[in-house]
RNA sequence: GGGCGAGUGGCGGAAUUGGUAGACGCGCAGGAUUCAGGAUCCUGUGAGCAUUACGCUCGUGGGGGUUCAAGUCCCCCCUCGCCCACCA
């Protein structure tokens, strides 16, 4: 009978859909095993570089579930933002209508991969039950003084039209449609994540499941420097500004002080003075430059003298005062102290204004040129003299704080996250703006506060829920006056920082969610996404988790406990994708070799977490692998008799592979998982077309063994397969034990080595002794003619794998 | 500039604690079946030398080291990928 699965996999995709196999209540008798991947924007069609994640969680689900865990497997939609918006816009169709067709088309798509989801607690980011709890989670924030507007210079893309978070600019780019970024002076509306930097930092406590890699880049990101702020008081001035440093043991060798151009003190210290004309042509000069061009380390330092001198309070020196590009006010105090001998943007300043270098720290014999970052012994600074960097340090803190003119402090690379767009499609930010009461939050009652619908969602420089007016103008909750609705729309990121807890209780009115069914499902047991998240979405959810915390509603600090990135799809040398041109459609492949073909190769394509190089040969390897699970499942004739040692040993395979299997998926190794199953089927093949044939008995266990292993990779086969031979639902069997007696191979191929070189191969039982193995090698016709009769000189034995006689 | 990861046949890739390098698959070659093609099955497939001996030599980016034994551990170098980057 041939493998046919245009013949049959329809019919399980709807069996599962019908019998709700997949779905999941809550049920205290089983463990709960949350098995969640980042919700995706609905983007429409989909190729194989998505369906690697798909298929990856779809394995999880069914694998977890037939090992006895009550499996969450839900689905969701990134629905609203820029994403969805700018698909939306480029297709010439309304965001709504778009992304609502778009879903359909998704949901059938993954349907025909076999991918089975608990569709009743599908959720969408744009519809109000949705968005109505992102606009409370927001009035939580602001009165916990978490949210707040503020006028601050930000992100601009003058493509998308709108601001953009930190997180959103990569390398002075807009991370969505690669535009460079302008800066601008704007009324923003930010969450204080700064508040939380340090409980954000990645503790490896909780975040052991998480891939090093992402941990480190959420730390990089974040960016904790220990040192200290101190005051610095400028010569003949009433002014005092504080500078941040690392190396408080460095201070004697301060030649100068830098301010940030946007320093509010430069504004002060040139008004009035013979420099206010050329000072503030260099602010704005400095200001014009763009953050690419900012951004480079390799060009001249570019610096204006302020005509001032300040003073280092740990000598009473007085040192010039400049402003200068590279310093910036975001970071720390936006003033510096200046020590060129240890820091290298210091010397090459230095250099370039002719400035006095001291080196504070001896570098080594003939190190000269450029600034010494490294440790070694103090010079040049009075009472630090002779001691290293760590204690240099531990004293100057010490000093600093005694005299009290500094005090040991931390900062933070991370900034605020900025949550306010100015585009049409997200959620609207739930404030009024009052003449007479200033910012007044909507009432919780009064949620949610609808999107209107619009004919003209352009972005064009201010929210397009700007031109609708009433929308835009209301009552002020608090005085009944005449005031106006806040008319930017929140970043998509807010409403992907806690959609996974909604989950739990997706339709909820009367809250966020019930705390008690977040209890039972939560926090997420296995998140798997791509790794462009990892300082995006994945440090947002930590923040909004852990003030939900701090809020009481859960119990748990951290949302993910094990987080998983796949690789992606190459083809041609470029990830895949529609803007590249190089996408493969699972369509064709589904008509031609079934889903299961298309998903068995997916995962074998290579290690889950690194790219891999599409391939259309590689389906056709793994569709002639399950041609032949098919063969032997139908067309194998078994006879009645006793078991011989070959059914010991097919019986003992299909252990052995067991063992495998489950160890590879759950460490997400599928390439050498299916690769086990393809060595179990070919032992399989050898036993049947053995001598003595294949008995019931042993074929039935062990092909039977097979289809469960196959369950969670290659589903509507198998399950097809197993109702052929008499079995009800192949999902609802659950997942072998391996039989530790029977994994033991009774003998293995000792190798025998002559320093350490291959010279025989013995089978020997695996309980074999040190000295049975020594004898025995020692005893090899083939080795006996070898040494020719010379005396080893030591004999390592490690039985039963290896003896090697040093010669 | 700093940090992290990787480099294995023609290709994708295997290889707990150092212990048979190349599992599994693709491709390729030969054979069987077939009118033919396709499909399927069998055999072979790291390189070189041999083929009298399934025997020898070399072989996991390059060089050195530790060890009875190194893809695996240590040092130096090369290449690629990723992250951060005028963050004080």
């Amino acid at each position: 009978m041939q493998y046919d699965p245009g013949s049959f996999e329809a019919k399980w995709q709807d069996r599962w859909e019908q019998d709700k196999t997949f779905y999941a209540v809550e049920d205290e008798s089983r463990p709960k095993f949350a098995n969640i991947q980042m919700y995706p924007y609905p983007s429409g069609v989909l190729h194989m570089g998505h369906l690697r994640n798909y298929t990856y969680v779809d394995v999880m689900t069914r694998f977890k579930r037939m090992q006895g865990f009550n499996v969450l497997a839900p689905m969701g939609w990134d629905s609203f933002g820029l994403p969805a918006e700018n698909a939306a816009i480029a297709a010439g169709v309304h965001p709504r209508e778009f992304i609502e067709s778009q879903i359909a088309q998704m949901k059938v798509q993954l349907r025909r991969l076999g991918a089975v989801y608990d569709w009743s607690r599908e959720l969408a980011s744009h519809e109000p039950a949705y968005y109505r709890w992102d606009q409370w989670l927001f009035l939580q924030l602001w009165e916990r003084g978490l949210a707040y507007k503020a006028n601050a210079p930000v992100n601009w893309c003058p493509k998308d039209q709108t601001v953009l978070a930190n997180e959103q600019v990569v390398e002075g780019l807009c991370e969505r449609c690669g535009t460079a970024v302008e800066k601008r002076d704007l009324d923003q509306w930010f969450f204080k994540i700064t508040e939380y930097a340090d409980r954000l930092l990645p503790d490896d406590s909780q975040l052991e499941e998480w891939p090093p890699r992402v941990r480190v880049m959420q730390q990089n990101w974040i960016g904790r420097s220990q040192g200290v702020t101190f005051g610095m008081e400028i010569s003949g001035r009433q002014e005092v500004f504080d500078v941040f440093t690392t190396r408080p043991d460095t201070t004697f060798g301060m030649t100068f002080a830098v301010l940030a151009p946007e320093h509010p003190l430069v504004e002060t210290l040139l008004a009035g003075s013979d420099l206010e004309e050329a000072g503030r042509a260099f602010v704005t000069e400095v200001r014009q430059e763009s953050d690419i061009d900012r951004l480079a380390t390799d060009r001249p330092k570019k610096g204006f003298f302020l005509g001032v001198k300040a003073i280092n309070p740990i000598n009473g020196t007085e040192v010039p005062l400049y402003m200068a590009d590279y310093v910036l006010m975001g970071y720390g105090t936006g003033a510096i102290m200046a020590v060129p001998g240890q820091d290298q943007r210091d010397w090459d300043f230095a250099v370039a204004h002719d400035i006095e270098i001291i080196r504070t720290v001896q570098p080594p014999d003939d190190f000269e040129g450029e600034a010494y970052t490294g440790d070694g012994v103090i010079i040049n600074s009075d009472w630090l003299d002779g001691l290293d960097k760590d204690a240099g340090i531990a004293q100057s803190i010490e000093w600093f704080e005694g005299q009290e003119i500094g005090k040991g402090d931390v900062k933070y690379r991370l900034r605020d996250w900025l949550i306010s767009r100015q585009r049409y499609w997200g959620a609207p930010i739930p404030m009024i703006s009052c003449p007479e009461c200033g910012l007044v939050p909507v009432p919780e009652t009064e949620l949610p506060v609808l999107h209107p619908d619009v004919e003209d969602y352009q972005p064009k420089g201010r929210s397009p829920l700007a031109a609708v007016e009433d929308f835009v103008n209301v009552g002020c909750p608090s005085c009944g006056g005449p005031a106006k609705r806040e008319t930017d729309t929140m970043d998509t990121f807010v409403d992907s920082s806690w959609y996974f807890l909604r989950y739990s209780d997706p339709h909820n009115e009367d809250a966020i969610f019930d705390p008690e069914k977040v209890k039972y499902w939560m926090p997420v047991d296995l998140y798997v996404g791509g790794v462009e998240h990892a300082v995006l979405h994945l440090l947002y959810a930590r923040f909004i988790v852990k003030v939900l915390a701090d809020m009481g509603l859960v119990e748990f600090s951290e949302p993910f406990l094990r987080m998983f990135t796949q690789g992606m799809i190459t083809k041609d040398g470029a990830k895949m994708s529609k803007s590249k041109g190089n996408v493969v459609s699972p369509d064709p492949l589904y008509d031609f070799y079934g889903a299961d073909a298309v998903r068995l190769y997916e995962l074998f394509i290579g290690p889950a977490t690194d790219d891999a190089v599409w391939t259309d040969r590689g389906v056709e390897g793994t569709s002639r692998f399950l041609k032949k699970v098919w063969r032997l499942g139908t067309e194998v004739e078994t006879v009645d008799r006793d078991a011989a040692d070959g059914d010991r040993a097919v019986i003992a395979k299909a252990h052995r592979t067991l063992r495998k299997v489950g160890s590879d998926i759950e460490r997400f190794h599928f390439n050498t998982a299916v690769a086990a199953l393809m060595e179990l089927n070919n032992a399989l093949a050898d036993y049947v077309r053995s001598d003595d044939g294949a008995r019931n008995e042993t074929f039935d266990e062990a092909y039977g063994m097979l289809l469960k292993m196959l369950a969670p990779m290659a589903p509507h086969m198998s399950h097809e397969l197993w109702e052929m031979r008499g079995g009800e639902i192949l999902a609802d069997e659950s997942w072998p034990d391996w039989d530790p007696d029977l994994v033991v191979e009774e003998s293995v191929t000792m190798v025998v080595q002559i320093s350490g070189k291959v010279r025989a191969r013995l089978e020997v039982a695996t309980g074999i002794s040190e000295d049975e193995a020594i004898a025995l090698a020692l005893g090899n016709e083939r080795i006996v003619g070898l040494l020719d009769g010379l005396e080893p000189k030591r004999v390592i034995a490690r039985p039963p794998k290896l003896v090697n006689i040093v010669m």
